[in-house]
DNA sequence: TCTGTATATTCGTTTTTCAGCATATAGCCT
DNA sequence: AGGCTATATGCTGAAAAACGAATATACAGA
């Protein structure tokens, strides 16, 4: 019954419940749920090891950046939670700005991207002389 | 969606989880809850309280008892919620435990039970000689 | 090896939550 | 009305959680 408690704990704050609707898109690195979110590094990057201590998420690590997605069977609760979070997602107005504004975001390139051009991409844009200056 | 995290804070409580589970049995007076988790009247109350204030149960007097039941449709996260408890509760260890006891308890009228019939049984105990000055 | 970026972690503070104790309220019974 | 029982609530201190700001680590690329 711990672990369930356990998730229950974890899905009990805001910001991690947020969190755990954007998982449900797709596997999100650190900087991708802070942009979509707007929230300060530090703060996404606790509440991220919560989710995973809690046995909510998993990691991977991809060069620099972290990959987290959502943890499977790890307890009774939590294959309801991930039933409940598929489900819910369409219904809460604010859950579709947040995956809204990731879609946006990533189609934009203004965050980082599982793939590599995407990564040479950004190079690419710091290196033009056309962005320097700019506001 | 704040509904929904209302619930996850309401779940996330050890004693209000154990509560949670013991009303899928049916529904309780708190002097029962009191009986089965062996804790002050205080605690059990407030923790109701806080449970009826997140919506997840629903209250209903009856003489000096107050009966508490499991709530329905409030939020999305509690229909999930009560499919969980009712699956869940086959699976803890801890949670038949509480079920025995509140059975053990109610079929020895140690606790104060609907019916009326039982009701009167305990005052009748009460009158009876034979019990007085009893250790 | 040095620099820059992404992420984790520490520290001090503030906020929230929980428990225990005492007290208040409300209804039944005599 | 008065006493008894069941329940709710106010108060206070302690523990836990959350935050912002700063610092540390880890990796990539020059």
């Amino acid at each position: 019954m711990d672990k369930d408690l356990a998730v229950f704990k974890a899905c009990s704050d805001a910001t991690r419940l947020r969190i755990l609707f954007l998982l449900t898109e797709r596997e999100l690195c650190v900087c991708e749920i802070m942009a979509v979110l707007d929230m300060p590094q530090g703060k996404i990057s606790r509440h991220l090891a919560v989710l995973k201590q809690y046995g909510l998420l998993e990691d991977r690590r991809d060069g620099v950046w972290i990959y987290y997605a959502l943890a499977t069977d790890s307890s009774i609760a939590l294959r309801y939670v991930s039933v409940y979070l598929v489900s819910a997602r369409q219904v809460h107005e604010r859950v579709q700005a947040d995956l809204d504004r990731l879609r946006g975001l990533a189609s934009e390139g203004k965050i980082c991207v599982p793939q590599p051009s995407m990564a040479l991409l950004q190079v690419d844009e710091r290196e033009d002389p056309a962005l320097l200056g700019q506001p």
